[in-house]
DNA sequence: CTAGAATGATCTATAAATAAGGCATGGGAT
DNA sequence: ATCCCATGCCTTATTTATAGATCATTCTAG
């Protein structure tokens, strides 16, 4: 059973989302894309990038991050070249992390 | 369930999702929260959550951008309190942009 | 102004995501 | 070492997103 409609959710993930898409909407239109074109190119529907750039918070992250690399804007503010690098980097610090978190236990705060 | 669309990602947007579930998952250790404790906090469930830190491309960008806030994640680099701040520069950036674009002139919008 | 084109919005069938639950594994604490 | 519990990964029923078509509107170019 899925959920019964209507999710609540916090301004900010709201605000994030449609910063990007009116981010992606300005790289487009920068770009001289049509909506159709990133459509084709992204190989989704021209409604489904408009709901994207409407920061519509069912659109998936695939299509959204697709769109986003197709009109060149740059996600984390990482280019392409660096982001595996990031990847690298992150992969890295988890494992120096414990893989589970015991709750009930006193959790270390002493966050860095 | 007949037609398996099997949609392909480019590179970029592939580690940009992954990148993204490896940030929240970090975060969310760092925390101390339990998968659990984010699905609760944020309405979904626990598979989603697993889900969004593999970083599947399937998941909502709601979703995502959700357990995100919840795990102090920064979006584009933005505190919460200048996100709304970027959103007002971005609108108003929009407005100086033609709205719509025109696909067979080759427009490079270097005017004089 | 007009014509053509891009955008925005709505509808339906279908494909996919999600919730919920269970189960196996592995890590962390003791 | 044992015991717990968080994690990871399935399956299934249901909800939701998406594609595709269509239409109205708005913008742009001429």
């Amino acid at each position: 059973m899925a959920k019964p409609a209507h999710r609540s959710y916090s301004r900010y993930a709201r605000e994030a989302a449609e910063l990007l898409g009116l981010m992606i909407r300005s790289a487009r239109i920068e770009r001289g894309f049509t909506v159709a074109d990133v459509a084709e190119r992204a190989g989704i529907s021209r409604g489904l990038v408009h709901r994207i750039e409407k920061g519509e918070m069912g659109s998936s992250i695939g299509a959204a991050f697709e769109v986003a690399a197709i009109v060149g804007l740059r996600l984390f503010r990482a280019e392409p070249a660096t982001l595996t690098r990031h990847l690298s980097l992150e992969r890295e610090k988890l494992t120096l992390l414990p893989q589970s978190v015991r709750t009930g236990t006193t959790r270390v705060k002493d966050d860095f």
